[in-house]
DNA sequence: TATGAATGAGTGTTCATTCAT
DNA sequence: CATGAATGAACACTCATTCAT
């Protein structure tokens, strides 16, 4: 139950938005009573920060996962990282919408938490670049701040245009914005084609 | 007083959000009655239509100016386009996260108009970047529509993260997007270092 | 300019009501501002008054005319008395219709006088019957309170299905009521056959 | 609870008319919380459609029963038919005030409906008429229409002028009427002296 | 587990009226 | 004569939340 009521608050916060959605609108949606919904929930708010909770520590592990991995070289690591953000609209986009619009609705006491995990998330991005430029595979002179807050707009930003059956897929929006931001992130000198490792 | 009744609308609606911004909170702002408030605007929305308005029409305006003229290159024109966004984000920030995170609440009578001339700022980017593809300032394998919206996603994504007043200046910020984005599309064998031109 | 005021008010509250008129709709028909309205009239309660007097004094007007004629039995005045009321409607049905369903917003100091005059209306009807019932032209045991608050009702109720355009005139419906009432309470023995006289 | 909203409701919106009767005065004339009404009812519109159903299907079933026993001549069903009517108004007149002042604030989705059923009645008045004609006791020459129509102007108009605890019963009211009308209507020549079966 | 009745504070909006100009 | 800015009280309605059952 509780799961069905996050599935169905999903959908409806990202057709109508959080403060647009009553909770009426979620019992209605199940055909249960708000009694019910205030047995597995505290508060409307606290279903919000269930949301948010899957969706970035959901993320998290995944970058986490590809960060780890020995296996692969730091351009590799940047197209998993770009296209894992893509493919999670592609796959949970109601979540990701959620996510990103109405984090501004939790509460002084909850807000913190999803902000911490989320800066965990572009720390991580920037520890990720700043090793490839130690490795020799980005630019030496790379502002690695900039470039992550750079690299996660481009990607964020695609949740209000990318159409999961649009003209593109996720994978190669990947492929393209990765090549733009290789191209300019990449060592002067080392190999300019694109390697095919990571198509 | 419409003047003054947007000003501090915008400051609210910035701080807690349009739903969460009552017509009395404007109202008391200003020590004036609700009366008075719809004296001004027919209702809560056609204000937030008036603050996007404002906010799309001037930085069209600009855009406009930037494109047509004809004493620049591409690569300027592109490094002015960026730096006039994060420009306008610096100076009239709360109007900018206004115009991106509220845009949902206006109705399906306005919305159109303002989405036609949000989508009109893209086709103009992606217009500038065909051209420099066609002068060859730019890579001819270029999809300028994904580049359009990646170069987008940079500059619009730094609403939710630049201060004014931090450690780089708007200008500063400009500069490292735009040399992140050219040594990727420029046309490879074109002179690699950064004109000063634009500096 | 009072003129034009009242006639649109008119106008106004038979379509949507006197409460769901607002000063602003007559204003707006008008082209002029709200301060116009208030130098012409003290409130709305005031022009709602001015309408109601207008039509109550120009009925009343007709009625004493119709009952002082020496010249015309009382089945006669009977026939002229419905046929003007139902005239009334055809010709000024929005004044009628006015009158009849708004009466109740007039204020507690104003209210009196139109329920005198609307009483002395009924009060005339009841001396023209007794009249007629003193003549011998009506039946002896006629109650004739009861008969003019039937008489009323038949002739009143037909601002509520009375269309001027329809299938029978004004004149034709009063002739049909006449004849209903009149073999009623004519006097049992007169001439059954209605005269001629009145058509 | 919702008996008693719509009890108190038929009281003030007779009193002060359905306009000037706020959700509030109800609720506080109850001793509950606007909530409460919200809880029972969808607006204030579905509870004056809540009134006018009630009224209008007891009435239209007490015509039913009327019209369709056998074993009464129709000069009988007639004197039934009003006295009902009259009955209704002293009996809840506060309802039959409601039903015949506020009709108009019905909306345009739930107006037809309670129209519809006042056409049937008033047609079902009609039927009556003209099948005491066909038995040859009513006159031949009836316009059974706008005869229907001031049957209906006669009693309805009523509730304007009569008062249960005044000097003349609703019985009494009805049997006066009813000889107005019947010395009229019913077939010359046939017994003129009214029966004393419905007396 | 789940219901359904009730709350009470709050929302956007309307509107008759006033008054300095 | 007429305007236009401003008032302030009222209004219908919503909604997250509580709680006895």
């Amino acid at each position: 139950m509780k799961e069905k009521i996050t599935g169905v608050s999903i959908q409806l916060f990202e057709k109508q938005g959080f403060s647009e959605t009553s909770i009426q609108d979620i019992c209605d949606s199940l055909g249960v009573t708000k009694g019910t919904f205030y047995y597995y929930f505290k508060s409307k708010e606290a279903l919000l920060m269930d949301i948010h909770l899957r969706y970035i520590d959901d993320i998290l592990e995944h970058q986490e996962r590809i960060l780890s991995d020995v296996n692969v070289n730091y351009r590799t690591k940047l197209f998993q990282t770009v296209n894992r953000l893509l493919q999670s609209i592609e796959q949970q986009g109601a979540s990701a919408r959620v996510f990103f619009r109405e984090m501004r609705h939790l509460s002084e006491e909850r807000l913190p938490l999803i902000i911490a995990k989320r800066n965990q998330f572009r720390v991580n991005i920037e520890t990720m670049l700043r090793q490839g430029v130690d490795d020799g595979e980005f630019r030496g002179d790379l502002n690695v701040r900039i470039a992550a807050f750079g690299l996660l707009g481009m990607t964020n930003w695609s949740y209000q245009w990318f159409h999961p059956h649009g003209e593109l897929s996720d994978r190669e929006v990947a492929q393209i914005f990765v090549e733009m931001l290789l191209r300019g992130i990449e060592h002067v000198g080392a190999d300019q084609t694109l390697g095919g490792d990571f198509r």
